[in-house]
RNA sequence: GGGUCGUUAACUCAGCUGGUAGAGUAUCUGACUUUUAAUCAGAGAGUCGCGCGUUCGAAUCGCGCACGACCCA
């Protein structure tokens, strides 16, 4: 027998002893009236040692954080959602039977308590109990109260019990969801209509990545858990739906780190009659807003770098980035055939077949990327490295569209989008060329897609931001699973740390 | 995929150059009717991630594996 089966054999035997004293251990009678926030807050309306006048009588269920027991009483501290208060347990009050039942307590049990108010000889507004009600017995101890949970493979593996212990943690995810819900409302109030396409594609496409692969049994066919849902979306502005958006996943099946998870949350969305200007103008304004409504500031840190996201933000394309940020000379970057040579130079690894923009791209991520630390959008992006963008009206070799880096890192990529059918075929045709030897990844001529083109789309940008990573930047998480509930990690290999 | 570091009681961690394990919290017992990490006294609790090797002897040294963290591709 393990020793964690002695600690909870240990609470299963006191479990029983309660229940062979007529406790159920699993009740669902109690409907607690209140929750905490809406008692009075600590210190107020009563003197230190008084009581309620008025006898109030407040009910509160959660979970026991603290017990401090004494002989014939005993503070102890309750969380539900919305706080914690102390609650007097006093034998004198509830009785000696009932106070017999209250001493087989334990932390992290679920209870009701029902009384009133009133202030220790300290001041601290407390819950004097007339009635105490045992709603969900907890059999395993809660990790160390003072240290609480420090381990992040048992946070992330465990997040119900980082949740219970974590304030930090519930705080990290409470404002994911209020970040996710004030981009949906922004987006809804600038005319967006929110809708789903579909997770699972015959023909993988949208972006360039490795697909899981699944199995249709009906069907007999193979299936991919999509990489990006642009296609769809746009087969919407086709359809005349001018302005749309989707918050989902996405899922891809490539390696983990504190930056990748195999799923994560993707935010779309694509508006006809626009242009990728359109989207930095509106990106600067929704990202600085929800920063303020999320931080009350738009002055915030990540991992101690100060990052200010008041707008406007700073505009720059990539040969200006290379000169300026990256120190290269002008005169080689423009160059084609100078600038491979220099990549080539700095370890880029080139494809035979790679051009002069592949090249700026990759020095650019090298020599450029981590260094744009304030809100930075990167524009005129190579053609080469967009197969689904419009080019630039004036330059053909490079595209409408920008990056956002924030931190270094990439938190948005726009374009106005390419809705020639002809040349969107060619481009597609020439991924799957190019594709080299790579299997993994499928590229397919999505021909559905070509023949919607076809029909004609509006001109139109559209946009992709990744939540995690924006979450990350609002909520100073140093990893991507600090922002998602259930990361995923590799099986456990100790079986007993799950068995009982 | 490569490198570095980590894995010791339920939790947080000590454990030096090899001599077979320790603290605090939690748990259990007793005392205690206004505490705030309550206090006081006592007790139980570990296949030292897994495997192989070196050695009279391994938590400690070597090799391999698993899982995790960070960095790199």
């Amino acid at each position: 027998m393990s020793e964690e089966n002695q600690a909870l054999a240990q609470r299963r035997e006191k479990a029983e002893a309660l229940a062979s004293l007529g406790v159920k251990l699993y009740s669902n009678g109690f409907t607690p009236a209140n929750k905490i926030s809406d008692l009075p807050p600590r210190g107020e309306h009563l003197e230190p040692e008084q009581k309620d006048e008025n006898g109030i009588i407040y009910s509160i269920a959660g979970r026991v954080m603290a017990m401090r027991k004494f002989g014939k009483a005993a503070f102890i501290t309750v969380a539900d959602r919305t706080g914690q208060f102390q609650c007097y347990i006093k034998r004198d009050i509830i009785g000696e039977e009932v106070y017999e039942t209250f001493k087989k307590w334990d932390l992290g049990d679920i209870v009701g308590v029902e009384g009133i108010l009133f202030s220790t000889r300290v001041g601290q507004l407390s819950l004097q109990a007339n009635k105490i009600v045992m709603i969900s017995k907890s059999l395993r101890p809660l990790p160390d109260k003072w240290h609480g949970l420090s381990d992040v493979e048992t946070r992330y593996r465990q997040r119900y019990v980082d949740l219970i212990v974590t304030e930090k943690s519930r705080e990290t995810f409470r404002k994911r969801i209020q970040i996710i819900r004030f981009v949906r409302d922004y987006l809804t109030r600038e005319g967006f209509m929110e809708v789903e396409t579909p997770m699972m594609h015959a023909v993988p496409g949208g972006a360039t990545a490795k697909p899981f692969k699944t199995y249709h049994n009906a069907l007999d066919m193979p299936l991919y858990l999509r990489v990006a849902p642009e296609l769809y979306l746009k087969r919407l502005l086709v359809g005349g739906f001018e302005r749309v958006f989707e918050i989902n996943r996405n899922f891809r099946n490539e390696g983990l780190s504190t930056r990748h998870n195999p799923e994560f949350t993707m935010l779309e969305f694509y508006q006809a009659y626009a242009t990728y200007e359109d989207m930095s103008a509106l990106t600067e304004k929704m990202l600085s807003e929800v920063c303020n409504e999320v931080n009350g500031t738009m002055q915030i840190e990540y991992q101690g770098t100060p990052v200010n996201l008041t707008p406007p933000w700073r505009r720059m394309t990539m040969l200006d980035s290379l000169v300026e940020i990256a120190k290269l000379d002008r005169a080689v970057i423009e160059d084609d055939e100078k600038v491979r040579a220099l990549a080539i130079e700095h370890g880029v690894q080139l494809a035979e077949n790679a051009g002069a923009g592949k090249a700026r791209t990759e020095l650019f991520e090298l020599l450029v990327e981590e260094k744009l630390i304030e809100p930075t959008f990167i524009t005129s992006y190579p053609a080469e490295v967009s197969p689904l963008a419009r080019r630039n009206e004036k330059n053909p070799d490079i595209t409408d569209r920008f990056e956002l880096f924030i931190t270094g890192r990439e938190i948005a990529n726009a374009f106005s989008e390419l809705n020639d059918p002809a040349d969107q075929e060619q481009r597609f045709q020439a991924q799957i060329d190019n594709r080299g030897d790579d299997e993994e990844i499928h590229p397919e001529l999505d021909h559905d897609y070509i023949r919607a083109l076809e029909y004609g789309m509006p001109s139109a940008a559209g946009e992709g931001i990744g939540i995690d990573r924006l979450v990350m930047l609002l909520t100073d998480a140093p990893s991507i699973r600090d922002v998602i509930l259930f990361p995923h990690l590799k099986p456990e290999s100790r079986e007993s740390k799950i068995q009982e």
